[in-house]
DNA sequence: TATACATATGAAATATCATTCATATGAAGA
DNA sequence: TCTTCATATGAATGATATTTCATATGTATA
């Protein structure tokens, strides 16, 4: 028998990399990684329609991997370092060493398809 | 200006979480957890056509998160631990932290859709 | 080399997700 | 309260990914 903690393990880890599995939010991600911002700083430094920044925001943060904050009549978006320095490093140190540093990575966003 | 390496994150990432993102493939995952198996005893052990084990495998291969190797008419396919366990870790981590345990997870597998 | 078992692959059908466009909500100040 | 700026939301479209079915490849053994 299969304990619960492992029972639940696919379905905890499902909704946390379909939240991650996307080129616009990991755009999103890289952006507040630099520093926290709101969603008319994230369109221009992103170049992509407002709604669809806000679109994709949503599962960040209902997956806790993004905080808001209210700031007027602004949304402060920040990133979960807490969470997410450490997954990167991981992935990046995985790459190196399994992925010649990604460079053979076959799967490719549609903006670096080069 | 942004370096390379902070550059191709992305799509690193991308591909990586995308591989990782499927109900399927963190089905196999789990299983190989526990230890090597064939696609014989994965088809069995996860109830599924082995046609589609077989395609699950491929993009799990491809990323290294899992490693093969042949043995006379079988293939054993085993887990790379190395990368995977302190990732799985961290997902654990964050749900016990942010997410109540995982029990407020809105998104779910169809399995558990309960 | 014929057969059986193990696994992989291609293409079509389907399901799922992302993006866009139009519009709604909300907050602040004149 | 009217207007403007900031952000969110819904519904339709378009794009991708998954699954299935049929079949091919590969390996061992009689």
């Amino acid at each position: 028998m299969v304990s619960d903690v492992k029972k639940g393990l696919s379905n905890l880890c499902y909704g946390f990399f379909s939240t991650l599995a996307n080129p616009t939010r990991l755009a999103i991600i890289e952006k507040l990684d630099e520093s926290p911002m709101n969603v008319t700083e994230l369109v221009d430094a992103l170049g992509q329609e407002q709604s669809m920044v806000s679109h994709n925001l949503r599962p960040l943060v209902r997956c806790k991997l993004v905080h808001v904050r209210r700031e007027g009549k602004h949304r402060i978006y920040s990133l979960n370092h807490d969470t997410l320095d450490p997954i990167v490093s991981s992935v990046e140190r995985h790459a190196e060493e399994y992925c010649d540093g990604g460079a053979k990575c076959p799967l490719k966003t549609k903006s670096e398809a080069s």
